[in-house]
DNA sequence: CTGTATCCGCGACGATACTG
DNA sequence: CAGTATCGTCGCGGATACAG
């Protein structure tokens, strides 16, 4: 391990390994809990996320946005009225995860039952 | 926030919210390549596993092993031969999960295809 | 071979104050 | 309202040596 080569390689496999590269880009404490927040309420402004999010800080929150935005998994739309008014919504390309996220969803619920018994 | 009844109530949302649920059991950098290591050869042994989770510890691959066995998505089978044989496979619970995991693999797949272009 | 024990860096994540 | 700026912390994940 530690030479330059291998971390390159292990690096590499984000780009090879569809696991790996899902992990890179929605893996983290709250990415998926946007979508999906963003997924059942179409439009969503910065601070209605916040409210949603429980427990989410102003800091995380930007930031998670922000990198949705940069791999075009979310939209910004910004309208300079005053006070300013920020919205955000799923990208088309999100649209190919949604069932996905749904059957996962499903899934914990379930798992969730059967452990409250 | 900080007080104790507000901390309270973000934890109990891991056993009511199924995306924090999951993202609680399986989150992380290396468990669901783990169970998609077990799932495509069905049965595997500690250095095998190590060694096709390029870039694992030891201390990692040995801690998300234990903790996917207490939450019963894996089985392990400990041989007292000489020298020591351990086996891992999936757990009958986890097989709800392959068809969400064969999801996300397509679906990284899809957008690694789609990147290289 | 299958792990533990130990130690540790670093980055994710958070709290708070402040700004356009 | 929608964020930045700043600073702090905490634990995830890693490196290495060693044990049964």
């Amino acid at each position: 391990m530690n030479t330059i080569e291998e971390n390159n390689y292990i690096n590499s496999l984000t780009d090879k390994c569809p696991i790996r590269y899902t992990l890179n880009s929605l893996g983290g404490k709250w990415k998926l809990l946007i979508i999906w927040e963003l997924y059942t309420n179409e439009v969503m402004r910065f601070n209605e996320l916040k409210r949603s999010l429980t427990g989410i800080t102003n800091t995380m929150l930007a930031k998670s946005l922000e990198e949705l935005e940069v791999e075009d998994f979310i939209q910004r739309k910004q309208y300079n009225t005053m006070p300013l008014r920020v919205e955000y919504r799923l990208s088309d390309r999100t649209e190919t995860l949604i069932p996905i996220l749904e059957a996962l969803v499903s899934w914990g619920n379930t798992q969730l039952e059967q452990k409250a018994e």
